[in-house]
DNA sequence: CCCCAGGCGACTC
DNA sequence: GAGTCGCATGGG
């Protein structure tokens, strides 16, 4: 196993990055968190600085984004509004990971109007179930596990009404070019491409193309940013995805998809506190 | 009993 | 194009 050491801590916290809402496989250990992606396993500890345990360097720094500036990001979205320095100030030490896009597509069906633990333990269940075993954990099904899986299955695991969209879309990743062609669009055609996967509507496609294809261009927009947005700058209650995705995005431009996180970070943390 | 959760799809007009 | 409504499921 080797190691890369964190230097800037101001940079990189392993609990923000885990709990900032990126990702639904992790867990807490004594002196950090383990993340699941795929069939790998992250393992980051942190004593003085945060340590990454990894057998594969180059694969680790794709991983956490160790090549981007995050302090520069920070800089050029402060001033804004007060809201979203206070949210950077709260979770400074996010990044934003590169995840692998067929969990990510599945993982945000399952999100649509649903909790957190909820999303994770049927996450947990379908990897349990359906995935190859590592060991100490399970990983998540490749696509051709996935293309086995039948809806009542899915409903077992406790995916609820998105059982039937998420066969339908596993169906059209295992049997196209869909992944290798959507990869390869600019963000707006790949939005658009997604949003015509069944159980992907603007903001799920938001969460892909930010989490999964590495777009900062986008915003995703949910029941927690509507509100910010609503308090921040007018408009109803429940305003419209895109509406409030286009506004921010009109704000950040490139820098959006990390504003959007400290922001969804931040105002998820306040919860019953307001 | 109600409302809510990282919304979406179908159906109106 | 915008406005409603139902949707599985579990927790508060």
């Amino acid at each position: 196993m080797k190691k890369i050491e964190i230097k800037n801590t101001n940079e990189f916290n392993i609990k923000d990055i885990c709990e900032c809402g990126q990702l639904f496989r992790y867990k807490k250990t004594q002196n950090g968190y383990i993340i699941y992606e795929t069939d790998q396993k992250h393992e980051v500890c942190v004593h003085k600085t945060p340590l990454i345990y990894t057998n594969n360097i180059k694969r680790a720094e794709n991983y956490f984004d160790l090549n981007t500036n995050y302090d520069t990001i920070k800089l050029n979205l402060k001033g804004s509004f007060d809201c979203l320095d206070k949210a950077i100030e709260f979770g400074g030490g996010i990044r934003i990971l590169k995840q692998d896009l067929t969990e990510v597509i599945i993982s945000f069906i399952i999100s649509a109007n649903n909790n957190i633990p909820r999303i994770q333990k049927t996450i947990e269940a379908l990897c349990q179930k359906f995935g190859k075993n590592c060991g100490d954990y399970f990983a998540f099904p490749t696509l051709e596990q996935l293309a086995k899986i039948s809806q009542s299955d899915f409903e077992k695991l406790g995916a609820g009404y998105r059982s039937g969209q998420l066969v339908k879309t596993i169906d059209v990743l295992s049997q196209t070019n869909f992944l290798s062609e959507v990869k390869l669009l600019p963000t707006k055609e790949a939005r658009k491409k997604l949003i015509e996967l069944s159980g992907i509507g603007p903001k799920v496609a938001d969460c892909i193309l930010l989490f999964g294809l590495g777009r900062t261009d986008v915003f995703p927009a949910d029941v927690w940013i509507k509100k910010l947005y609503h308090q921040n700058f007018g408009g109803k209650q429940d305003e419209q995805t895109d509406k409030v995705s286009k506004f921010f995005v009109d704000l950040f431009k490139e820098n959006s998809g990390y504003a959007q996180q400290y922001l969804y970070y931040y105002k998820r943390s306040l919860k019953g506190e307001e």
